[in-house]
DNA sequence: TGTACATCAGTGAACGCGCGTTCACTGATGTAC
DNA sequence: TGTACATCAGTGAACGCGCGTTCACTGATGTAC
């Protein structure tokens, strides 16, 4: 830390900030994206609209910051794990505190990955800020073996195209442990969505056992069809 | 179909709505959902705002139509999918087709499974509505196995909550049957959603081709964890 | 076939609301000598 | 330690905009005799 020696007048401000990114937040939680107002912050706060202008740019600007903030809370959350017990075990809790940091903060995550607000374009330096919350798991993903990868042809051009992305960009993940990763991301961020937007009230069950059952599948076949379960169903069919 | 006998009043009538409707879904599109404004409607149609209010009730009311009738075109969509060849072709057909009629109209499917409008409460009748498309994926899933169903007492105590709902339900779907079909929703949902909120961009890989690898993977093992596999994957596993 | 009435589409003004944002201004807090 | 100035928080008015919705009203289209 570089000398944090703040006046009175700095700290007043990053407070002043921060309640109002914690109004902000409630607000969104309240009233969707739409519903975000510097007015009815300042209202909140006991202050004129205009007087945020003070501490944030625009409104835009201001949804920017919370953006960039739920990303890294989002990544510190995920990086608090604590790698014990076998990979397999690892990814369990990886998944697990991905689970609950989206019910605890539904609005946030629906920030992150949620339908994007009309209008608004997305803040540059996000690319990293979703790559660090991928990346646990393809450290993870990359000593857990997944079997029968290369037989299957879609797969080999599917892990070809990541493996050129990756060329073509600064890191150096490996095609296939890239697309292992999408994998679960797509299939948690499946089940994820629709349990936070409330699509499986009703049904019955609970979402927490299906989200186990789910990632035991993903550690079952490492994310990836595996072609050999294929033909022995095929051979067991009655049909 | 009974007497389509319809005066010019009526013809003109049904047009107009259906008019209002096509601009009110292009004006979703364009802005998202709080774009959707009964004077800008008006305005594009050459007529004014509380003109529509011969037409529409209120905004909502627009609203609860545009809903129903989107999951009337999903489910007409799915339904339109002829079962030919074996089961396994005829869930792939279906998984396209739910797949291009995602991306033929992103807003409406967002409409459907996206994030919901605050403040804007769920039509009434939309359980049937939402029970039509998956109807012929638990059809097709019947009567393809699904391998080492009951060696797992997390899968074993999720069919039973599925089984114990559909009791308490119109419906008697066998919950390990309704248990894959859930499965096969969340995971097309959340390829589907990423896919159309534009989080695949710039990841250099065909969305397409992942998908056809997870529906390979639903395919492979019946949307379930193939526990023998893990058994095998433990075993060849070299730490 | 013509007339009298009912129905319906659409207008335009109005109400009340909230929004983002700019701007000139008042007071309080900090800083430099 | 005291004074002079700069910095900053916050106010309140204003601009222009758009929204949903109600209401009294005008004209045109339909229907019944």
């Amino acid at each position: 830390m570089d000398t944090p020696i703040l006046s009175r007048r700095d700290r007043y401000r990053t407070a002043t900030r921060e309640e109002a990114k914690g109004i902000a937040l409630r607000q969104l939680a309240e009233g969707g994206t739409g519903a975000l107002s510097l007015n009815a912050i300042g209202k909140e706060m006991g202050i004129t609209g205009p007087a945020l202008y003070r501490y944030f740019a625009s409104r835009d600007a201001l949804l920017t910051e919370l953006i960039i903030d739920a990303y890294g809370d989002f990544a510190a959350a995920v990086e608090t794990v604590v790698q014990a017990g076998d990979d397999a075990a690892y990814l369990r809790a990886l998944a697990a505190a991905i689970r609950a940091w989206a019910l605890a903060q539904p609005h946030r995550y629906l920030l992150l990955y949620g339908t994007p607000v009309p209008g608004y374009v997305a803040p540059e330096g996000t690319v990293p800020l979703a790559r660090r919350i991928l990346a646990p798991f393809l450290a993870a993903l990359a000593v857990l073996p997944s079997p029968a990868d290369a037989t299957d042809t879609q797969l080999a051009v599917l892990d070809a195209q990541f493996t050129a992305a990756a060329r073509n960009s600064d890191h150096q993940i490996p095609g296939a442990l890239m697309r292992r990763g999408v994998v679960w991301w797509t299939r948690m961020h499946g089940l994820l969505s629709l349990e936070i937007e409330g699509h499986f009230v009703g049904m019955g069950f609970d979402p927490a056992l299906l989200y186990d059952v789910e990632v035991a599948a993903l550690l079952a076949n490492g994310g990836t069809a595996d072609r050999a379960a294929v033909n022995e169903t095929d051979a067991v069919r009655p049909s």
